[in-house]
DNA sequence: CACGTGACCCTAT
DNA sequence: TATAGGGCCACGT
């Protein structure tokens, strides 16, 4: 099940996303290794059940906007920390997490 | 099988 | 930065 394999990977990308920091959907699907499925990545987070504890709130466009109809994503997002222009954006600029920031972590910068 | 839809993205203006 | 147009991929009808 290529699918089932491409959501786990996402919702294994999404867990290593550090508290206070956002992805975005064209990033995820670029680390998955299918940089044309971003709107994959959204349906996938989409259906992602609760339980499975993935911080899929922690995921945005590529402009900041949080996910339409789900407003309580702002809330979860303010509570770590990260700034909002509006109602809708978070400030990209400061938040957007940077995957090689790991990679350099664990090469031993 | 064709068509519409969506928590998207890129380029051009 | 905002809008408009086109592309992409999986899913439901």
């Amino acid at each position: 099940m290529e699918r089932q394999k491409f959501a786990d990977l996402i919702y294994y990308l999404v867990s290593q996303i550090p508290q206070g920091k956002v992805a975005t959907y064209g990033q995820l699907a670029f680390l998955a290794g299918r940089p044309k499925c971003a709107r994959m990545v959204g349906y996938v987070l989409s259906r992602t059940p609760s339980f499975l504890g993935v911080p899929c709130h922690r995921v945005v466009n590529r402009l900041g906007c949080t996910a339409p109809g789900w407003p309580q994503q702002r809330q979860l997002l303010l509570a770590e920390g990260i700034p909002f222009f509006n109602e809708e954006r978070v400030d990209l600029k400061s938040c957007l997490w940077q995957p090689q920031q790991e990679v350099f972590n664990q090469g031993g910068k």
